[in-house]
DNA sequence: AGATTGCATTCACTTATGTGAATAAATAGA
DNA sequence: TCTATTTATTCACATAAGTGAATGCAATCT
């Protein structure tokens, strides 16, 4: 069984049968190390759930790499902003590492939400639960300091360190390496 | 024409006829101003639409009120966290001032949406709208100081010094009424 | 192995924002 | 209108984070 199947079951409680037909609006996908889901200036088409690897959403400004999220296995990764409004990307989207995902056919689940209603609920729930995870992020960069948002990250993401580095990480916190590695010293 | 009718017929489409069908889901309803629509502990059981006045989001931190978000007129306001996980909220909602809401009677919209399934798409369509505005606010918070970020909330909000005190939108900005001060001085 | 490159750490110094207090200005109440 | 209260500004000083450079370490390449 792979995260998709296991997703689908333990947070929508779908059917195996269910999930069976929900299966056929998927193809499985590669990325190498560095490939581009998305490039700024691009119009984003597609939507991805993560099978396996790790995915970084960036700006680039003046040769600087500004990070705004990464995403991990069972993540879904599109940019809403370029996929709903139909404009060219102003964000990044990259694989830090190899990855395999699992890309959606979005008219065949529109038309197979038609038979099954139950699979609409997908993309409002969805939607509902990244908007939650993204105010959560607002107010801890409102009103936390960087060494206790390094701390909710290192809690909410234990692995990071193995998987992404520092120095993105730093950027994701919204610092400079040398500022991280500073809070880490003293710790 | 009242600001839910415009809204719901700019930003839907919708045809005076469903408008009307949709009229029947909600009822109006009074604050006074600092009355709550949540407060911390409560569960979140409503949705309304903002037909008139400001409502402020915010947590209370010993003693100290950190303002998360406000609401205008054609802006939605619930708790999803609360709402949707059936949790008592740790987020207060308050009136700023003496407002006029559209109350949604949350089931009626569910059935209805049987009906006419356009009425469905509503919610997605919001939490897929609010989730964009709450990314870029984490973009700006991450990589922006606050001089840069309130020039953006007054380009964003230009009447928001009419209609909130200084020291609010300093806390939204994630910094000291002092520090807004400082800011405003120089430019 | 040696060389190269990229990443993390440390340091001295700068800048932005926080802190607490004093004052001034605006608003609300009697 | 006068007073009390709340809100905004200013200041001197403290602290957190930025900057640029130096260093060391680890990974990769030949």
């Amino acid at each position: 069984m792979n995260n998709l199947v296991a997703y689908l079951t333990s947070n929508f409680h779908f059917t195996p049968t269910e999930v069976a037909s929900i299966l056929t609006c998927f193809s499985s996908k590669t990325y190498q190390k560095n490939d581009f889901f998305l490039k700024e200036g691009q119009y984003c088409k597609n939507v991805i759930f993560v099978e396996k690897g790790v995915f970084m959403y960036y700006h680039q400004v003046d040769g600087d790499e500004k990070v705004c999220d990464f995403a991990f296995e069972n993540d879904w990764v599109t940019y809403y902003k370029s996929l709903l409004g139909q404009l060219p990307s102003d964000m990044n989207i990259r694989a830090l590492t190899a990855a395999t995902v699992w890309l959606l056919d979005i008219q065949k689940m529109e038309s197979l939400s038609k038979e099954l209603p139950k699979v609409g609920t997908i993309r409002t729930s969805l939607a509902e639960a990244y908007f939650t995870k993204s105010t959560q992020r607002v107010t801890h960069l409102n009103h936390l300091d960087a060494k206790a948002r390094y701390e909710i990250l290192l809690r909410d993401m234990p692995s990071i360190h193995q998987r992404v580095p520092q120095y993105y990480i730093a950027s994701y916190l919204g610092i400079k390496p040398q500022s991280l590695s500073r809070i880490r010293a003293v710790k």
